[in-house]
DNA sequence: TTGTAAAAATGACCGCGGTCAATAAAAGAG
DNA sequence: CTCTTTTATTGACCGCGGTCATTTTTACAA
């Protein structure tokens, strides 16, 4: 018979994260490291493997929450009434992905995970984003703000497709350049939406 | 007075990308570990990191080859007649990416880079793909086989963003999936470059 | 040939993520 | 309160990529 998770693991499962987002507050996610966030939680690093499949499994959490968090906000704007509102709304998610890399290469690792478990918060995330732009992009169609040709949920992968596409080339160059990722996204939704004429 | 490279060094190089490719072959790049390819060059370790940036600078070079031998095939091909054919000629790209994981985060790393270094083969062939989309993309809309009312470095940008896209999703899921990668890239394509009616 | 400065190679060493057999702490059973 | 079983935690240890002060080799001048 197996039992529930006693209080006390969850406690200090709890702890870990708490310690981790304050580094990451601190030294941004590049430079969390588990031996910081062990030695500050007060536990030893086996604790922390037994809590979390590996680094990126702890990532995974404080991301995929903030993920979430973004997720409040757009759905708080409402829903877009064109393409250049669409963009306007996944600004922010642009924003914070682009901010650090680790954010995009883990994102980027369970970006495809439609099944899988529900209790991991990324996943949640993700599907919650896919359901989002799909009921945006039918509000759209309806209102024959976009193509009809196609269906919403192509249009809604498309778009992911694209958000990657231009946060993978954003890190790639310098940043002294001048054009932030939720600019340089605009043509191609532009051209992947393009109004039904 | 700074000197041009010496043999000794350059047959160094060979030698470790020689034995380096040697595994690749028997052991796939994610079996790849730098202390086997120094062992059998028959140098120290510190040598290799003089040769290459890091392990990904060498498998920069390897995987670059490759495109490169793969961007051989494409030409040979011919120019395609119309999306379908576009597709095809992307296949066994994506075949090898979609043969490993290192292969395609790699890749994606580099993927942004239009600038750099010349000497970088995986920039070179970077460049080379993007240029030779282009072309062909030109070919099709002369031909009116795909829409005109983009230009064809966009189109070609976000055939490279289907691309990675289709890959990432890849391999978040378990193979025993039917669906390859060059499957599942078709509908992206033939609604991005939809046929002007 | 010999002296010397640049180039090339070396390998002990480090950082850090991740493992695992051993140990401690809790939770019932009697 | 014991004894037993399950659950949780521990920390020494490992693998592997990457560094750097030191040593060896090479190229060239006197």
């Amino acid at each position: 018979m197996t039992r529930a998770p006693q209080k006390r693991r969850l406690e200090t499962r709890a702890r870990l994260l708490e310690m981790a987002a304050a580094i990451v507050q601190e030294q941004g996610y590049s430079g969390l490291r588990v031996e910081d966030v062990v030695a500050r939680a007060g536990v030893a690093k086996g604790t922390l493997f037994s809590h979390f499949k590996d680094k990126d499994g702890l990532l995974a959490v404080l991301i995929g929450d903030e993920v979430l968090r973004l997720l409040d906000g757009m759905e708080a704007g409402g829903a877009p009434r064109d393409a250049a509102e669409l963009t306007a709304r996944l600004a922010p998610h642009l924003d914070y992905v682009g901010q650090d890399r680790v954010i995009f290469d883990l994102l980027l690792r369970y970006s495809g995970t439609t099944a899988a478990e529900p209790d991991e918060v990324i996943t949640a995330g993700f599907l919650r984003q896919v359901a989002l732009l799909t009921r945006w992009l039918q509000l759209l169609q309806a209102a024959g703000r976009i193509r009809r040709d196609q269906p919403p949920e192509l249009l809604a992968e498309g778009i992911q497709a694209f958000l990657n596409h231009v946060l993978g080339v954003w890190f790639c160059m310098e940043h002294d350049d001048e054009t932030p990722p939720a600019r340089a996204l605009e043509p191609y939704l532009q051209a992947w939406l393009q109004p039904a004429t």
